[in-house]
DNA sequence: GACCTATTTGGCAAATTAGCAAAATATCAA
DNA sequence: TTGATATTTTGCTAATTTGCCAAATAGGTC
């Protein structure tokens, strides 16, 4: 409800970045991830098994959502802990929810 | 700050639905037009201005925007206006402007 | 060293992409 | 009906991208 704190997309670059975000959300797979990431860190593993593919597939999906900063990795010992960086992305599906059910 | 009204995805078949809305936002031209069009609705000609491409191919880019039900179209005469039906997308372009410029 | 976890690399076939041009459609007006 | 304007649809291209896995590599622990 409140209003940006920072001024909208202007440059060329600007709506690429933006559509990079997206696109890094443009996988079935990412959001599962996204989504299981809203409620806590998980490590690479848990979000293998979640998803069901290859490991090495997993660790290539969360470095498209890390290079656009969706998440952050943090090394404990031989394990690696992803963590949602940018919460607000769970608003946005529930704004994005009723797309579908929608008239 | 509200909580979600419906509830989180949860079947594949959301998973992908989510990604399809996603997907249709990955394109730079494509934001570019709901950035525009959030300010008010537009004409196609307007947007064509807007993004300087061939008509025919704003016009694609308005029926992707269109397939995921982000945009709604009224014919008025010749032209046909195009509105945005999900300004919370906005509310979004907020919480992603920083991406690039998070440390 | 052996062992576990995760990342990187390379490769592949398939799918998708953005774009334009030309043809088709729709609306209005003369 | 003819013509003008606005938009959509279709057909096509070339290029890019995709998702996935397997194998190799790296980092950490014991």
């Amino acid at each position: 409800m409140k209003a940006c704190s920072t001024a909208k997309p202007t440059t060329k670059a600007d709506f690429r970045r933006v559509a990079d975000v997206f696109k890094a959300l443009s996988n079935p797979s990412r959001v599962m991830i996204v989504n299981a990431l809203a409620d806590g860190e998980h490590c690479v593993a848990d979000l293998t098994s979640l998803v069901q593919l290859d490991i090495s597939t997993v660790s290539n999906h969360l470095s498209v959502l890390r290079s656009v900063g969706i998440v952050t990795d943090e090394r404990r010992g031989t394990q690696v802990f992803y963590t949602l960086r940018k919460p607000c992305l769970m608003n946005l599906f529930c704004c994005l929810e009723d797309f579908h059910s929608n008239e």
